[in-house]
DNA sequence: ACAATAAATGAGAATAAGTCTCATTTATTT
DNA sequence: AAATAAATGAGACTTATTCTCATTTATTGT
């Protein structure tokens, strides 16, 4: 899910935010990364660069702004993606073994079939329903990059 | 899916390990609660009772048995629920508001239709899944006890 | 482009969740 | 009931996240 048109500029200015550094360097390494990463690894990343309040206070300023997608790892790490324009809806997929997380797309039959059982939820528990999350755990095996 | 036909007793001798004071008042607890409940809410229906240190020691131990399973809410709050063995498969509604969470169940269909999107994506990325998971965000209504 | 104002940053202190240590207590085994 | 092994409580320790405040950087109006 890798994105180069996207400019950590255009998107700051898009959503009405200021336009300052630290903002753009950890746009830059998320957009870089391209993928999932857990905050332990974007903080060793902008070690030096960015202080470790400020990284928090970036983060949250992203989330506020709604492109920055938060959750948490099996085993409890945190775990934040960029919310692009282009990307389309997504679940993920977490290696138990090396932490890794992997973007998935299910088909759209499923996914309106996901609406359908949260429709009948809502009516049966009077429960207003506004986001879903399909996570799946496992291994990843030969084609992992950090497991071999 | 709150069960009062199981005893912490009895619980821990199936799985045979040592039955001692903590350990019988965090199950009760948790039975008597009979909902997934954060680990904050736990501990202050323990306070006094059990040490905080004691309290995580029995919810690892709970996990090591697998009678325990950990989650986080949309807040990152760490949850905590029971596993009895006459629960069905389930999945968990938070609310936004109050931060309650609720067990959903899903339909037969419904999780067919997951276990083969699971099945696809296994083959297409090469990955070993071994367990799913769907979240459903929202706002419980008037029937919620926590909001009104 | 420049001064004034408002907002963001860095550094480290403060807080909170979870783990660890160790002396004491409680279970289990014989 | 004694010996051995395991679990507990209390609080120290660690680590993730938030907060404070003096300084720096961005934005706005002229």
């Amino acid at each position: 899910m890798k994105n180069m048109t996207q400019e950590p500029r255009n998107i700051l200015s898009q959503h009405k935010v200021s336009i300052t550094n630290p903002r753009i360097i950890v746009l830059d390494t998320l957009l870089d990364f391209g993928n999932p990463i857990t905050i332990e690894e974007l903080q060793s990343k902008l070690k030096g660069k960015v202080a470790k309040s400020t990284l928090y206070r970036v983060l949250n300023d992203l989330k506020k702004i709604n492109i920055l997608n938060e959750f948490t790892s099996p085993d409890n790490a945190v775990v934040v993606e960029l919310i692009l324009e282009e990307d389309s809806h997504h679940h993920h997929l977490f290696c138990s073994d090396c932490g890794e997380v992997i973007d998935v797309e299910l088909s759209d039959e499923f996914e309106m079939m996901l609406v359908k059982e949260m429709e009948k939820v809502q009516k049966e528990l009077n429960f207003e329903i506004k986001d879903h999350r399909v996570e799946m755990f496992g291994l990843c095996t030969d084609e992992c990059s950090n497991c071999e």
